[in-house]
DNA sequence: CGCAAGATTGAGGTCGTTCAAATAAAGTGG
DNA sequence: CCACTTTATTTGAACGACCTCAATCTTGCG
């Protein structure tokens, strides 16, 4: 029955709002971890001796092609789980994205630790379903959607974590443009024709986005 | 400690060539159920009651946009769980690609069934986390690859699955495209580029695929 | 204020798509 | 076993969405 409980995705589990968010570690945590912008949390094929959950911030993980292509698999939020792999090396590198804050678990303790505590298990477990959900919509985005559906349905789901009506987006358009799989000067582009079309606007520090028509952006994205 | 002892995918335990593959399901299992060439096994947006082992045969599973659009997330093989969701309702349809064999189990006695055979958690665990990973890297073939680098990637994995040289394709141009985010006539062209250059040769049935240089197919696979 | 970094805008090029036709393969009924 | 149909795949030509390259604008910071 404790899998019919769990919830859709992690990030549900703890709201998360892109505002820094009060978050209580389980027990067995490290003391609290600070890395800075564009501090890297750990390298793609490095031993994975250990996973991480953001307590404050927020960070992308990627991967890289041998001539620096870059694809963003995900921006993560407070409560998110990161670099719980399946092999023995992390799969992806992970960057803050802006000063973060991290709590670390020894990955050889993870069987003690779910024995310990069984609401453990269920958030690992509800993450990583979460996880593969995520993954194989954001697979529609990359494969079948047009650059304009590709902003719409990231905003959308930036402004559904957020809560409100406002995005404060905490990457830059080149980290949206990876992890869209477009360049940054299409993100421009598109943004800009969705504040033409008056369904967001956009003021002068361009990070900061309020979404006027949520149905039509909701409507683009498909 | 348990978790160390992870192999890296479900497909890596058990190794699943496409030709038909001896497969011991866990107890617990209904009898084996066969599914027809295009029949469906679940339909996104329905109640996940069950999820399904493959014991014999293929599995293509997809997402369709409202204007049917599709993105097939992955292909499955003998071994492999679907139909394994985060929420109440399948996140995504699934349909047989050949005449296949299947076990179901009841979604709600899987703690029971965990309980009972901690293999079957590891392996659930294992099969969850490969299926992240592998869904991590065909965003990389989605968001970064030009078509050539996504078929090459694409034949790549394909002939590691199988183990030898010699590739059968249980999926049409089609499905090749859905999943790579191509058309047909694209995914035609550049395995017609690939056979000019020697690195394949396609015999007449066009669905078996000789692989003649596998380090130009994994050169250009990036 | 002046500079560096990020974002936007413009013009032209390219890769993959679209539309169309040809070819090949597999099935069907006589 | 062979015409005939149906379906899948390949090939060709023209188009278009997004990319590339370049210039301009904006913002934040020392």
């Amino acid at each position: 029955m404790a899998l019919l409980q769990f919830a859709p995705s992690a990030s549900t589990i703890v709201p998360s709002p892109l505002s820094s968010h009060i978050f209580a570690p389980f027990p067995q945590s490290s003391p609290v971890r600070h890395v800075g912008k564009d501090e890297q949390i750990f390298i793609e094929g490095d031993e994975a001796r250990y996973f991480y959950q953001i307590t404050e911030g927020a960070v992308r993980t990627f991967k890289l092609l041998s001539d620096g292509r870059r694809q963003i698999d995900a921006f993560h939020l407070p409560g998110d789980f990161i670099g719980f792999e399946a092999g023995a090396e992390f799969s992806s590198t992970a960057e803050a994205l802006v000063p973060t804050g991290l709590v670390s678990y020894r990955r050889c303790r993870f069987s003690g630790m779910i024995a310990q505590d069984p609401d453990l298990a269920n958030l690992m477990m509800a993450g990583m379903l979460g996880a593969v959900e995520r993954a194989q919509a954001h697979m529609m985005v990359l494969g079948r959607k047009t650059a304009l559906e590709r902003i719409a349905t990231f905003l959308g789901l930036m402004v559904e974590r957020c809560g409100g009506r406002v995005i404060d987006l905490p990457m830059s358009r080149m980290d949206i443009a990876d992890h869209l799989g477009l360049t940054i000067e299409t993100v421009s582009r598109s943004m800009t024709e969705l504040e033409r079309r008056d369904i967001i606007h956009i003021p002068a520090h361009r990070r900061t986005i309020f979404v006027r028509n949520r149905l039509a952006l909701a409507d683009l994205a498909n």
